[in-house]
DNA sequence: TAGCAACCTTGATCTACATCAAACTGGAAC
DNA sequence: GTTCCAGTTTGATGTAGATCAAGGTTGCTA
């Protein structure tokens, strides 16, 4: 529910469980690369495609409609993998992505890596496991986008990040770095940064401050997280308190 | 792209390329259930999952929010799986799934079928690529709700159903049974059933015409498909022609 | 075939979000 | 510092879709 549209950064990727002897044979089909912010790491259809694991940074998998219209699919940061299934099947790249902060990205070549049947059972597993959890969040999403107005999946986004650092948020107030610019959140969220603009504005009331355009004060996190489950609406025509 | 959110019926599943000796070792796992519409086939949350296959009828799988409201996440026909991956792990249930119209569904224990590699390698390889297809229509989804208006998913999801119905439908005219009732077909798309109603009516100058409300014809596939492509939009205030 | 209930459509109105234009901010380069 | 520029906010207005209420259809049952 509170992924807000986003896969959570983890300090653990999807090779962390696998035996030492994989992981080595992995490790010499991969290659790690730096991307400057904007640029691109892979386009949609390219194939056949590699495993990809995020290292530093933040990543966006996006499509361009027909119309030409950017659709942000979602963002990824340390830790999350993509293309995980394509790669061991010999398929294509599913979406395009871009480095949206700089970044440094495993590309991980997975054919004949598993010649052996019991590599491919442990891998495999793997990385099934980590095609499930992003089912899972694309599924939250969808609902999200199906049910919820813009501020709250704001609200929903907000959450989700502050739960990331949880080092200095578990309850009561809480300061939330914004990972990258609020037009790229607009899309997350599958709205316009104008009336991005107008949701962070809506959450005010609720004790949503911006000191800074990267940074987002929360007064009262279980505050917000009521919001979001028991059905209680800001005004709607609330300003700033 | 034209998947309008809706994955199609294929006269094939995940256990057709399977080696005999896999699909009779799985056939003494498989429990077959007919349900009656409207009843429920699984609940999000239960577990440890099995893997379940339609082989007839038509099934939705939803959410309900926490505000009450069902999100249709998406609705599966003849030949289509889900839950693969967490049967196959010992996960759980996804999301909510219901019959929709009577329909005929095989649920196979995976637990413990595959102790031998080859087995899991097999079958493990059929889930992914299962996995990879629902991935891929999940992201046209999201897609198609960020940047497309509610005609717009209407006339992909049309031109979807036509091209499930091959035998008929090339290009040219043709007739599509819409398989289950507008109001499921509006929460497949996002909208309410009233907005899906004046969705039709948008489309009536494009040759999009009813002459009941299960039947649809369309005058010239591929004008609508154009429609779809060009970024050529109908009137905003077109009514019935 | 009459009656009923569920489904669907239509009209009037309201609201959320988009759009367009203008002003504002804040960080990077000079 | 000043300048610049992209990012952001704000205001005015437009439009898609939601909501609410009423009226049609359709198909089932008797």
């Amino acid at each position: 529910m509170l992924d807000g549209g986003m896969v959570r950064a983890t300090s653990t990727d999807l090779l962390d469980h696998l035996p030492e002897k994989l992981r080595a044979k992995l490790r010499r089909n991969t290659r790690v690369v730096s991307y400057a912010p904007g640029s691109t790491i892979c386009l949609q259809g390219d194939g056949p495609t590699t495993l990809k694991i995020v290292q530093e940074g933040w990543v966006k998998l996006y499509r361009i409609s027909p119309e030409g219209e950017e659709a942000v699919i979602t963002t990824l940061s340390a830790g999350s993998s993509f293309d995980e299934v394509a790669a061991l099947l010999g398929g294509n790249c599913g979406a395009t992505v871009d480095a949206v902060t700089a970044c440094r990205v495993q590309h991980i070549d997975l054919r004949g890596v598993c010649d052996c049947d019991d590599c491919y059972r442990v891998l495999s597993t793997a990385i099934m496991a980590a095609a499930a959890s992003h089912m899972h969040a694309m599924i939250n999403h969808v609902e999200q986008l199906k049910t919820s107005s813009s501020w709250e999946r704001l609200a929903d986004f907000l959450l989700c990040l502050a739960s990331e650092n949880e080092a200095d948020c578990d309850t009561g107030n809480c300061c939330v770095d914004l990972p990258f610019e609020r037009k790229l959140i607009a899309g997350v969220l599958g709205i316009k940064p104008e009336s991005l603009s107008r949701a962070f504005n809506r959450l005010k009331p609720y004790g949503v401050t911006s000191p800074s355009h990267r940074i987002v004060h929360i007064d009262d996190l279980d505050r917000l997280r009521d919001l979001r489950n028991d059905g209680d609406f800001p005004e709607t025509t609330g300003k700033a308190a």
